[in-house]
DNA sequence: TCTAAGTGCAGCATTTAAGTTGCAGATAAC
DNA sequence: GTTATCTGCAACTTAAATGCTGCACTTAGA
């Protein structure tokens, strides 16, 4: 380590190694030791653990990099101003990007006060966009309740996996064209 | 333990409470113990060891378990004779009832051989059927490459997880209409 | 009544991961 | 050149889970 640049470029190459690759393999198992995540990202196990005070701190940081990348795909797309249609597809497009660098599933951490309430706040921020998706007519009424609201995430997670040679705009297409149209003929 | 019944039909309820149990604990957290399953089967952390060999081998008995009720669930849907509506309808049911009792994501135990081939046989059938209902015109053609084989279970997981209200009827409906139709208007 | 099967309980050894710390080497900044 | 920072390495401690076993108890069935 350290053969080229700076100690400080290099710790924070490091840093950022640990997080991505440790969202990266919890996301393949939720129980990888935090040595095997710092062997995969190429630093001691010593190093995670004076950047990170427990392990629950790493996974706080990655949980937290997953938001924050959320919350900026949301604004991103202007959910709430932009034409229905143009922005399902900008989220879309966006959201796959970030599963694609933080593949974690949330849900494994809503024990954390933060991490829920910051989830919410974007899960309501989607919702209230679909709502504007049937009301301007792009989506159809009288589906069952919030069912909408699952499956598109659910999409554009199962897109993000199984089509990793896709491009975000090509992904995308499908996760909007199946939302909306399914695999059915007409 | 053994106030009412016999010894050997409490020593099955215990089995079948240890391979449920643990099947629904393991989808929650994979990472749960065998002291925890155990607790919340009711039973004692030994008689786990006494029955399985090993923490490998309770799961690979609960592997076991889902996988035969999936071929089960497949050959009851007549895949290959049933008109495809039908068949397609009467399959989703089938698997729902499966995930709710059986929640395990096979995906994790792969390394198992004997796995992995009746994991591969079943999908192999449900591809077959897929190519079946584009023939025969009830999907689109031209869709992206083996994307109806993972967006059908992944509905299905989807609903039998967020629709614990519904019964497999009417969460099935949700499937093949979501499936077929989207959730786009006309 | 006696036996076999099954169980809970308590205790044990082993393994594995978490978390900590001291030391020496490398490098950027001063 | 000196110092501060970051690193790998090695050596711990602690905690928790696995896996095993002997003992007493209960019950069905011979």
């Amino acid at each position: 380590m350290t053969r080229l640049g700076t100690v400080r470029a290099d710790a924070a190459r490091n840093l950022e190694a640990v997080l991505t690759t440790g969202a990266r393999m919890l996301a393949a198992d939720p129980g990888a030791s935090i040595a095997s995540i710092a062997a995969e990202a190429g630093v001691d196990r010593s190093t995670v653990y004076r950047r990170f005070a427990s392990r629950e701190d790493l996974l706080a940081a990655i949980y937290d990099a997953r938001l924050t990348a959320i919350e900026q795909a949301i604004t991103d797309a202007r959910l709430r101003e932009a034409p229905v249609a143009v922005a399902l597809h900008r989220y879309v497009e966006n959201i796959i990007t970030v599963n694609r660098t933080w593949p974690v599933d949330l849900g494994r951490m809503l024990a954390d006060d933060t991490v829920h309430s910051r989830r919410d706040a974007a899960v309501q921020e989607v919702d209230t966009f679909l709502e504007r998706a049937v009301d301007e007519g792009l989506l159809r009424t009288g589906l069952p309740e919030g069912w909408a609201s699952v499956l598109l995430p659910q999409l554009v997670h199962l897109v993000s996996r199984q089509r990793p040679e896709l491009g975000p705009g090509q992904a995308a297409d499908i996760v909007v064209n199946t939302f909306l149209h399914g695999l059915g003929v007409s």
